[in-house]
DNA sequence: CTGGATCCAACGCTGGATCCAC
DNA sequence: GTGGATCCAGCGTTGGATCCAG
């Protein structure tokens, strides 16, 4: 079963809707997908699922999960307190190329002018595809908010680019969080060292907080 | 099956020549490795095969094969007139990193630095299980065939660097030449164009052509 | 509840080259 | 014979995220 890609912000919103109320283990059947008992093994599947339902751009490197929306899907982990579950990731931290990119050209910035959110329910003891998808909301970052990433963004930046890429740790960060983002924690990448050094380092993402998240719900369904 | 890196250029020239009249088919089924019958399948699988049994650095990335020895090895594929069937592929062409790089500090002279050449049957009507391997020998470039390789290299590093990447096709070099190299022709990646700009274009790589592996055929052989 | 560690699939890139239309 | 097109395996990277120790 493949979905054509939506052609407009109506068209996805009304199967957004679609999937309000829907276990995930029903849409994986709807979509002949199998979906493994162990969570370990099933990080990520509610939104591949979500992506093919919806008719995202499959396979898509560096793009929109919607091209031609100019859209972003994320899946959104909440708990039986309506808070998120878990931080949302963004995107890998890009320590070779972070030099000459400004926030509003940056890979944070790109994937978060428009964003779908799609929240999920995320009680641990419940298999996974016993779990509900939630009403999706359209969200762009208000001016504040950009403020906020900004600044994250322009912490983290500064680090990189002046060679102290080992402080560049999970502590930082009132919105936009960095985190590991790799196979295994033996994963090593290249990172600046000083003028025309490198350092092999922890390959890195950035994440959103729950806290930055949960106010979005909070704006969302009051 | 595996085999330890030899410990000296002499362990490894023994093993060479223990390989010297085998039939391809004989090492894979030495080593327990299946081969294609189709020919189109089987690229490479001679090359493959050779490394195995001479015990070069399995999965090593842009190192040499033998790497405490800094010895390259290629098979090089003999027509029944004595002359090279093929072109002989040396390395990517790095359209991002060709800027600061001199011929000395490049993959291509690194790679040539010092090779072991394996001949092997290439009568296109045998199977490639029927061929057989022939008599290794080692080879640096001489000051002159540097000199031609230098000159070679630096004519196609100049194309790159002025953005004229469009200009660095396969009629390029006396015994460099540049050719595509990748799973198929829709493939691109991007090469520099101007200043700061860039532009989509095919894979390339670095292949010696026949008429100067042949030469080094002749020298070796008489 | 924070932040380091980890899991899977899909795709790209590299290294091994040869195929084959013109 | 040239030179553009192509094939496979192995491994790295990215995009989808959640797991889980302290």
């Amino acid at each position: 079963m493949e979905v054509t890609p939506p052609r407009d912000e109506a068209e996805l919103m009304t199967r957004a809707r679609a999937l309000a109320g829907l276990r995930v283990g029903e849409l994986a059947r709807r979509l002949e997908q199998w979906v493994s008992a162990d969570p370990r093994k099933s990080k990520g599947v509610a939104g591949q699922l979500a992506e093919r339902a919806l008719g995202a751009t499959a396979g898509s490197l560096d793009e929109p999960d919607f091209l031609e929306l100019g859209i972003e899907l994320k899946t959104l982990p909440v708990a039986e307190s309506g808070a998120p579950k878990e931080s949302t990731y963004v995107c890998t931290l890009p320590l070779q190329t972070l030099h000459d990119v400004d926030f509003e050209d940056s890979a944070v910035f790109r994937k978060l002018r428009r964003v779908l959110w799609l929240p999920i329910e995320a009680a641990s003891e419940r298999p996974l595809v016993e779990r509900h998808y939630g009403s999706a909301f359209l969200w762009s970052p208000s001016p504040d908010e950009l403020e906020v990433l900004r600044a994250d963004y322009e912490a983290v930046a500064e680090k990189v680019i002046s060679g102290r890429v080992e402080e560049v740790r999970g502590d930082l960060g009132v919105a936009l969080q960095v985190r590991p983002k790799a196979a295994n924690g033996r994963q090593r990448t290249l990172a600046p060292d000083g003028d025309e050094g490198f350092v092999w380092t922890g390959p890195r993402g950035f994440y959103l907080r729950p806290s930055f998240t949960g106010a979005l719900l909070a704006r969302a369904f009051g």
